[in-house]
DNA sequence: AAGTCGAGAGACACCGGTGTCTACCCGCAA
DNA sequence: TTGCGGGTAGACACCGGTGTCTCTCGACTT
């Protein structure tokens, strides 16, 4: 009855139950060897003086922390925060919890990310772009023999799940909807010129173009860094051209904010000067005024299963997980009217 | 040199240094009765071997996790991720990893925090607003002894150490500024109407007006809940009003985002036809336009002293921390033409 | 020269689990 | 009746640290 019971161990309970305390412990990890009934009845035994094993006893034991590791950089946070969120959900449904651990993709990134493996004792690490794409990290994680599971990397040189969804479709689906309102003059900005996402979408947007027997100028593509105001700069270039695009695709929804700010300072009225649209559905998609097209990225399911694939780590055969995005369409474009 | 050394604990070290495994704890845990020379000679060989201390053999031993919880229930990804940043840096300074709890704020979220520091094993936990607000969770913690420190709690009834910065004498600059700037017909725009941020926020504005004879009508505060959608909503109802007030201050960013958008859908020009300020400086801010007028608090130095707080608690004299929040000028106010 | 004190070795219990092994009981099949 | 096998008790080592105690040694005090 008493939850403050300080000498509340597994011996007490195996006492209480009048079992031996390895019963007691195949009961924890759900072990055969131990008959229904005594299992049932030690259940009960736990529940009623609100057992709860310690976590540090078995970690130690074990050599497992229950404890995964989620290494993040990233400007976006809603982002950030959806991975934690979703895998926070499926950790703690199998008993495990989330430690975040912020870094610089610098070059002391791969000794601060196995400083903080090994200092944190998580059993597995959850690797988020941008830091997923980093093959030095993902090399040395590899070669230390950490589990780890990508999410959006995009590099199957090492042997690592890695959770993908399909930008490149999503790219194409939104540039083919701007295409069929009658937009030819398409502009896109990206991150960094060599990131995965970027030359994902960037291919999409082309695979697009090309179908529909349009091309991308050179100088309708312009590369920021996922930031705002890299967004606003890129536009700022973009919109002084002569031949102005008539809508710009964006490999984020930052960035298309940025665009927006830039469109506003210039006096250009989206939708019906400019037709603008972004990636991740971010909160700040429906913060804008008019409202921005995105595309939707499951995270909460893709983390989920990084989660599960840390936990039950599964045959290498499938590595590479890919979920499907989703266009969500807002007011951020419209018909051309020329 | 091989940092892979498989059996590599405290004897292994004590062994290489060909000093007892006890002097070697008392060089971990920085505890006097070692040389100097000793003291330097284990740690030259502790670096050389790459030797890292077993958290999980620690834990057990020493009845401490070096874990800290940070429990939040928050709909702004960048405070949350704030919170989370300063707080993960001072707690790695210490030696601490965070491990973040995101939860509901209804009618279990008592037993849900009480499980989450149980099985988690976290020496201490911080608790962001809202649910530093909320007595239930205060009083179960209490009662149960958990080490806890609130940032921006506000009840004074419980031995808990507070960390709040005085958005009360904020909230009253940023309205002396804009009743410097002409502005006489002021709106409020609060989260929940019991919340203490609200509260004291409202107070602010409310002392400016009275020092400057003029005052606050009903009809001029409106309750949200401190999501843009709320924000949104607020402002409809206030800009429908016959007598439009000629600026809005909100209680945080987001809601601030939402008048934004009211503003554009009526025509309204920011800030020639109405100024508006937000709270919290967050992200969006920078990214409206034009650049919300906003309230820095200063986030880092807060969850850095809630994390000092927990591991080395100090007198309960000192429990209520205060610090100076900062009004972050921009774009979105403007002089009044009348 | 005897007394005192800090450094530090070495032994051991302990934290609360897990893994392994023996011994026993009991039901069931040969 | 004997043999066999699953369920279970009980003992014990082990994980890698921390805390405590004893004992030795050398330096400094008086």
């Amino acid at each position: 009855m008493d939850s403050k019971n300080k000498n509340l161990n597994i011996n007490e309970v195996a006492r209480l139950a009048g079992v031996s305390k390895k019963s007691v412990s195949r009961v924890l990890n759900e072990q055969k060897g131990v008959s229904d009934a005594t299992r049932e009845h030690i259940r009960s035994i736990m529940a009623e003086v609100g057992y709860q094993p310690s976590r540090q006893a078995r970690a130690l034991a074990s050599a497992q922390s229950f404890l995964l590791g989620l290494a993040y950089n990233n400007q976006n946070p809603s982002y950030v925060l959806d991975l934690l969120n979703g895998s926070q959900l499926a950790a703690n449904a199998l008993g495990y919890e989330i430690v975040m651990h912020r870094m610089d993709a610098d070059n002391r990134a791969v000794d601060e990310i196995i400083s903080f493996m090994r200092r944190s004792g998580c059993d597995g690490l959850i690797l988020t772009p941008p830091l997923s794409e980093s093959a030095s990290i993902i090399a040395k994680l590899c070669d230390e023999g950490w589990p780890v599971v990508r999410i959006a990397g995009d590099n199957a040189d090492f042997p690592m799940p890695q959770i993908r969804y399909n930008d490149r479709t999503a790219a194409l689906k939104i540039t083919n909807q701007l295409v069929a309102a009658g937009h030819s003059a398409i502009a896109f900005i990206g991150g960094p010129a060599n990131a995965g996402p970027t030359l994902r979408r960037l291919a999409g947007v082309r695979d697009a173009l090309t179908l529909n027997d349009l091309n991308l100028n050179d100088a309708d593509i312009q590369y920021g860094d996922f930031t705002f105001e890299s967004g606003r700069r890129c536009a700022e270039l973009l919109l002084a051209q002569e031949q102005r695009p008539s809508a710009v695709i964006c490999a984020n929804d930052e960035m298309a904010a940025g665009v927006f700010q830039t469109a506003a300072a210039l006096g250009l009225n989206i939708p019906r000067d400019l037709s603008v649209t972004g990636f991740d559905n971010s909160p700040v998609a429906s913060h804008l005024w008019p409202p921005l097209t995105s595309v939707r990225q499951p995270v909460q399911e893709m983390t989920a299963l990084a989660v599960e694939l840390l936990v039950n780590p599964r045959d290498q055969t499938e590595a590479i997980q890919q979920f499907e995005a989703q266009v969500v369409a807002r007011a951020s474009t419209a018909q051309i009217n020329s």
